[in-house]
DNA sequence: CGAATAATGATGTGGCTCATCGAAAATTTG
DNA sequence: CAAATTTTCGATGAGCCACATCATTATTCG
């Protein structure tokens, strides 16, 4: 059973230290009158918290501007500099660092472009060097940064490995994680793409006001992630949403439907095909429009077992195609109201090629809290 | 933004109290000083707190049997019998009603046959009659239930209607909370019976060890019920698990498989007829063999949707037909090898056809402790 | 009777609230 | 233009509540 831990008297003040904090995250700077109304403590409380938290260093005075009757008030903000997170998406095609404050500011970003088939060393050295480069224009170094979220393609399994699919040649055996933590000594995860991609929606993205979402990927690979009661769900062995990988649902060839439409140019690259079938389907062509058609039609069939297993409040359609978003969602929508109970809304994604980076350090954020909420809040001075 | 609420002094008592009955809920009766080890408090705070929920009626004194050196230590339980909840389970065929306590202890139940063909008025009136029996049985009131949860088929809305599909005539339109509003006063919670099963297997079932769970129901209906991180997931619109709806998915024909088995005895009660089917198919009959083949074929293939969409740990195989779970679980553990990334591990259900009347009793449980945790500890007094 | 353990009481401390008073800046007023 | 007034912030002290620690008394068994 739970260990039912007793509670000190000066447990009060780590809870009204916390409760001081969340008020004053993500919020304007405050005076303490305004804090004292937010959480219902005494004015002469939150006074003497709020003294303790700015000696410590988790929140900073803002000198007054004045610009009201009587004296004015001292106004505090939460120090988002008293630590830095990473988010890393490691691709095929690139690989993406960015660099946020506390509050989730990105400070810094960095990208490199890397070739789907390099082999695990050469990623692994691009990350290093991408990492590296972020770290040194912010000017920071490592131990500066509390926790590190890489986002790889693949189900992530308990030990931050892609031991059961990869589409990177080599990288099954590679551990991101023990990777980096010659350089790191924070906590360092590991997740699947799709899935950051799906808490980035819900962070900032197309569904921040919904607690039961679907993300699907829908590009060159196809995926989901799947994020309920406001929690990403990642399943026992990590490998939630991987419908796909039922034959029925042919979303591994389903892409192909576009990416070898006929009447694609000679010599076209590969990156530019799906852009050209969305501009030709836009313009009535019959082959773009039938294979849009197709596509759709696989999406969707996966789409709907999710749908039907779940019942989101919102699909958000994200991936390489959603950017052509306004030819795919009238059609899917119909296919799913042909095949399920209940329709969710459908969205298109609104961050783009970030997405996975963005989740990725919202992940790290998350553990970050995980971490102040549970251990109670100790000096940040001991890690800067 | 979450409301942060600061804290009074007197909360710390509020807490403490809370980790005392949490430490004292589910454990045989205990020493004020096994107490204060087990919750960190010192003695003497903690003789204050239990005192206080003796007061109170939270707590009930035993006193010492003596068999001990030195004076004999008052010994505290919690009084589990300081309120009671409902498990209801309004079936096709049969009410059944659960009355337990505080710690789930079931104290009285009461089946009532009904047929499937009954109109609403007249199953409301079999879930009123079973309900005064299993009181008046207990000699007990309206008043002294906290809590009652009914268990229906069908995906329930959040008013607590299955709007959606229901089997039962006319109850589409049925509250069943509105209904026993009128006597009871407390929450009344309406839940979908396969979500219900799958709560009862991981209280008292065959799945009590995993927090990630699909529960199968095989049977003359066949659906699911999710349980991520530990938790009942409903979804947005309470429809989450109804992978069946998909027409890909051959749920609703599966059972024909073997209630159409050829070679059934003409006249045979429908009811028996799947126990004959498994009978044949233990003794080699051909014809059985193969209704149960294609059974499970059908059954695997939502299976493996929800399992590819959840990846849970294990899959709880309940229902009428897992009576005979050892001749479904080989074959379907085979498709699903065929069809799955990561196979998790097949339990026959132990709970049979109590399970979903003891997951009602689960989910009231839960509710009374939710009101307790959240809104702290009122005397029972008010409620008695 | 002594050893062992339980219950009880006394004292001290940390943290919070409430009430009050002093301080600083803007507005009003002579 | 300067003094008075208003308005709000900041600081301090009294009181309370819940907990901890330590000492004392009570009860049982060998």
């Amino acid at each position: 059973m739970a260990e039912a831990a007793g509670a000190d008297v000066s447990k009060l003040r780590e809870l009204n230290s916390l409760s001081i904090v969340r008020a004053l995250r993500g919020q304007p700077p405050a005076t303490v009158t305004e804090l004292a109304a937010r959480t219902g403590l005494s004015r002469p409380g939150t006074d003497v918290v709020i003294r303790q938290l700015v000696t410590d260093g988790w929140v900073q005075v803002v000198e007054p501007d004045g610009s009201s009757v009587g004296r004015p008030a001292r106004r505090y903000r939460f120090n988002a500099g008293a630590g830095h997170v990473l988010g890393v998406d490691v691709g095929g095609h690139k690989i993406l660092v960015l660099l946020a404050d506390l509050e989730g500011r990105v400070l810094h970003s960095h990208r490199r472009p890397v070739e789907p088939d390099d082999d695990p060393a050469t990623r692994l050295a691009a990350v290093d060097a991408a990492i590296t480069e972020c770290l040194s224009a912010a000017g920071m170094r490592p131990d500066q940064i509390w926790a590190v979220t890489v986002g790889v393609t693949g189900p992530v399994d308990a030990t931050g490995r892609t031991t059961l699919f990869t589409p990177l040649p080599g990288w099954a055996s590679v551990s991101p994680a023990d990777h980096l933590s010659a350089r790191f000594s924070c906590p360092i995860l590991v997740e699947n793409d799709c899935k950051l991609a799906a808490v980035a929606e819900r962070w900032k993205g197309a569904a921040q006001d919904a607690d039961d979402i679907v993300y699907l990927l829908a590009g060159m690979r196809t995926g989901a992630g799947l994020i309920l009661d406001g929690t990403l769900r990642r399943g026992y062995g990590g490998a939630a949403g991987e419908i796909g990988a039922l034959k029925a649902v042919r979303w591994l060839s389903a892409p192909s439907h576009i990416e070898n439409c006929p009447g694609l140019p000679a010599g076209i690259h590969p990156n530019d095909k799906a852009a050209w079938v969305f501009e030709r389907a836009r313009e009535g062509d019959r082959d773009a429009r039938a294979a849009l058609r197709r596509y759709v039609k696989d999406l969707a069939v996966g789409a709907a077992a999710l749908v039907l297993t779940l019942d989101p409040q919102v699909v958000v359609l994200g991936g390489g195609y959603s950017r052509s978003a306004d030819l795919l969602i009238d059609p899917l929508k119909r296919e799913l109201h042909r095949l399920c109970l209940r329709v969710p809304e459908i969205r298109a994604s609104i961050l783009g090629a970030d997405s996975v980076a963005l989740g990725a350090l919202r992940v790290a954020l998350d553990q970050v809290d995980a971490e102040l909420f549970s251990d109670g809040m100790p000096a940040p001075l001991t890690k800067a």
